[in-house]
RNA sequence: GGUCGCGUGGCCGAGUGGCUAGGCAGAGGUCUGCAAAACCUCGUACAGCGGUUCGAAUCCGCUCGCGACCUCCA
């Protein structure tokens, strides 16, 4: 398999195809949640997409350390480098202290991740765990002369920085435009252009979390940790950094500058960018407040969910759009997701009961090579998912018969939905629930008996009576010549 | 207003100069005592108008509609 994995580069705007620095280790850098509240579907659309990133990677082959960051300080909630931190504030609203924001937020995201089965990062740096580092980071910005300091703040002095490199090349951006279209905004008096950012911010009186530093007690501007933290773990040039694409514009623009003016070197040779979750086509977000918690659309508390979905099927759902595109949310498409999903792993569930015969009729090399094609293409879960279904409709015309499949196949064809299923889609086996108990199993496998004997005897009345009943309890028997199983709902 | 992107069959959603995406729904069939379930088979779509080309849904131009970023967000 002569294939080589290409990948679309947000800076280039093109696939290029991928070579790690150092092989067969690679880098990975993922912006990771701020933690003040709970995550809501679209963030987990984006951790999702670059967990696909990451087992994948880790399947063909290379040795990932992939670091995602906890953002618990340094956002501010307020435009302009002027507002609160997002978590101070969410700590006086809670009257909690901050780090208990940050841990409540944290627990709940890593138990997100866990429910979508979204593999855990080599390294979780936290910004309030690398003030050191980011300090180091402000001073040697500082020293390059491409930031200023006043009044116990230090800001990124853009305008310098865009005299010797170039400022707004990830998002296309003309740095003219960006000011004569920049609102004029509260708060903003200290900076010398509206495009500056803070790299470090004086702490006002009774602002509760804040660090001592050459200039004062004082707290890391947003930006800042991404750029010490991936340095820190990555070095100064690493092979992916990833995120949605709402990062990429001021973000990961200030990023590549801090990058730049501290290190030299821009950080990352790939950009990443995942796109957008949507609700009935607007993006999914906090401050839209259109986004739904992961629990609410399981259980289906919300008053868009008809109904409650199974965390596979929404992972199913997701990865069925490309993570380029902006996918969007509606109970009919997840509801054919559901169908979908069920068909692939009642599938899955078949193969293992496959038998082979002699000479194989398919081809199943042919069906391997395609999958590694669709992943290779910059990571195409849809066509994977495609060249999966054709992979059941195998399955199952070898099962009806009207195929035939050899020993070493059957093997081939195992370990390769195996692979691609469970290991680089991460889907998982999911419990049954809803009501399911080993009474009620048991229970329905008496009346499924009786139905047998009543069937037997023709005595059809009893045995559809006993369908019926059961189904008006929401109940469905499922015959088939192996026997009779049921669904619960 | 600036920058970027999108518009695909009933729905979701890939692809992208000539080669069936796939899923859901729907139709037909196999199976069944009848159903259901399961499985098999089928659909011929690319916003509109021009242009380039032997050939365009795919490239170019214009028009219309939608969205993202430009301010915190994955």
């Amino acid at each position: 398999m002569d294939q080589k994995l290409k990948i679309y580069n947000s800076l280039s705007r093109k696939k290029e195809i991928f070579s790690p620095i150092n092989p067969p280790h690679v880098g990975l850098y993922v912006c990771g949640p701020t933690v003040y509240s709970d995550v809501h579907l679209g963030n987990v659309r984006s951790f999702l997409s670059f967990d696909i990133v990451f087992r994948y990677l880790k399947y063909i082959g290379y040795k990932v350390r992939y670091v995602r960051n906890i953002t618990d300080v340094g956002h501010l909630v307020d435009d302009a480098d002027s507002g609160e931190d997002k978590i101070a504030k969410k700590a006086r609203l809670e009257a909690l202290e901050p780090m208990e924001i940050v841990q409540k937020y944290a627990n709940g995201f890593h138990e997100v991740m866990r429910i979508f089965n979204i593999q855990p990062p080599s390294i979780e740096p936290t910004a309030t765990g690398h003030l050191i580092e980011q300090i180091e980071m402000v001073k040697r910005i500082l020293k390059a002369g491409l930031a200023y300091e006043v009044d116990g703040s230090v800001y990124f002095d853009v305008r310098s920085y865009h005299e010797k490199h170039s400022y707004g090349e990830l998002s296309g951006r003309n740095i003219d435009d960006l000011i004569s279209n920049s609102r004029t905004l509260e708060g903003q008096d200290q900076k010398r252009d509206p495009l500056d950012f803070a790299i470090w911010k004086k702490a006002e009186k009774g602002h509760i979390m804040h660090w001592p530093s050459p200039w004062g007690e004082g707290f890391p501007g947003w930006h800042l940790e991404c750029s010490a933290m991936s340095t820190k773990y990555l070095g100064s040039e690493f092979d992916i950094h990833g995120g949605g694409m709402d990062l990429k514009f001021p973000h990961h623009e200030c990023e590549i500058a801090q990058n730049i003016g501290a290190n030299g070197k821009s950080g990352p040779r790939i950009w990443m960018h995942g796109n957008m979750l949507t609700v009935l086509g607007r993006k999914m977000s906090k401050s839209e407040g259109n986004g739904f918690t992961p629990e609410q659309l399981i259980t289906g508390n919300h008053q868009l969910l008809e109904q409650g979905y199974s965390p596979m099927t929404v992972r199913f759902f997701m990865l069925q759009g490309h993570y380029t595109s902006t996918l969007d949310f509606s109970n009919d498409a997840l509801r054919a997701a559901e169908k979908g999903y069920k068909r692939l792993m009642d599938g899955v569930d078949t193969l293992q009961s496959l038998r082979a015969s002699g000479e194989s009729t398919v081809d199943i090399e042919a069906l391997k090579s395609a999958c590694f094609e669709a992943m290779n293409d910059d990571f195409n879960t849809p066509i994977l998912i495609s060249k999966l279904f054709d992979g059941i409709k195998t399955i199952n015309l070898i099962k009806a018969g009207s195929e035939k499949i050899s020993d070493s196949d059957l093997d081939k064809l195992k370990s390769l939905m195996s692979d691609f299923v469970f290991e680089v889609l991460g889907f998982r086996q999911e419990e049954k629930t809803s009501g399911e108990n080993e009474i009620t199993s048991n229970l329905v496998e008496v009346l499924i008996n009786l139905r047998k004997s009543a069937k037997l005897k023709k005595d059809f009345t009893t045995a559809d009576q006993i369908r019926d009943d059961l189904s008006k309890m929401g109940v469905t028997l499922k015959d088939s010549p192996e026997g009779t199983t049921f669904d619960i709902s």
